[in-house]
DNA sequence: AGAGCAGTTGACGTTAACGTCAGTGTAACG
DNA sequence: CGTTACACTGACGTTAACGTCAACTGCTCT
């Protein structure tokens, strides 16, 4: 009972399919993510199980990708996330990476709220002169 | 007064390279644009010359790729800022388009905001234990 | 034990969005 | 009038991000 190698982890574990499901990728995406090092499963086998950390980064790879980053920038931006980092250098070019993507983000934000905008008055000025009123429920 | 074929567009034609050095973008990519429908600059002998309405659009385009739309997304909601068009049904349908695409943005706004804070907070977290090599389990 | 089925590993195919290059044209410059 | 400089047209190359397919494990159920 003094050794404990690998504490709760178990029930912590999720099945490919599991998380096909629950984010709706396919295994295909999964595995092609596990080579590109975005995510490391622990092996059953030969089997994959993905593990919270797993869940956390795939998470903000969608995110990221919605955002239309690539999944080399994504990547790079993961590792601040993972602050079991010790590795002082590392993190503080994470933290570098980490700024510049914020900068953009934030930028985008400025932006989409202009788009948005611009689309909405675009809208109204059809809506405005508009033919025949839609069946239009809101 | 009652015809006006072409009024004085003459001065408002910009020509590729001005264009490029405008947007940031390489020739290639706005003959590409061409092929794809989403440009139409008018001809002077085998010469592009870009109007006040292709550089709108490339504005547009431009945005729409920041977003992470498809350009096949892109030129579907493009024809809802052509009010010149006269189709009552196209324009009909762009409308539709241009509604979902505000959906997707706003939704996209309201992620990018989460994503935003997430990011800021995790950039805290670091700078909060800054260098101090502490050993903490979540 | 055999059948079925999810999972795994290559290996190759595919699509979008351009890049690159070769050959041709043309307007302008010295 | 030759050369330089940019523009145009195919045509093929490239990269990212997967899809697809074949061949092979293990499991589980009967």
């Amino acid at each position: 009972m003094i050794q404990d190698p690998q504490p709760d982890i178990q029930t912590d574990l999720t099945t490919i399919r599991a998380m096909c499901d629950a984010f709706d990728v396919t295994p295909r995406t999964l595995r092609f993510y596990e080579a590109k090092k975005l995510l490391n499963p622990v092996r059953v086998g030969t089997r994959r199980l993905f593990t919270r950390r797993d869940r956390a980064r795939l998470k903000l790879i969608l995110r990221g990708k919605r955002f239309g980053f690539s999944l080399e920038d994504i990547s790079q931006t993961l590792d601040l996330y993972d602050r079991d980092r010790s590795d002082a250098a590392q993190r503080q070019r994470a933290c570098e990476i980490a700024r510049e993507r914020l900068a953009i983000m934030e930028a985008q934000r400025t932006e989409l709220d202009v788009a948005i905008a611009d689309l909405k008055a675009e809208l109204a000025k059809v809506d405005v002169r508009g033919h025949a009123p839609r069946h239009e429920a809101e």
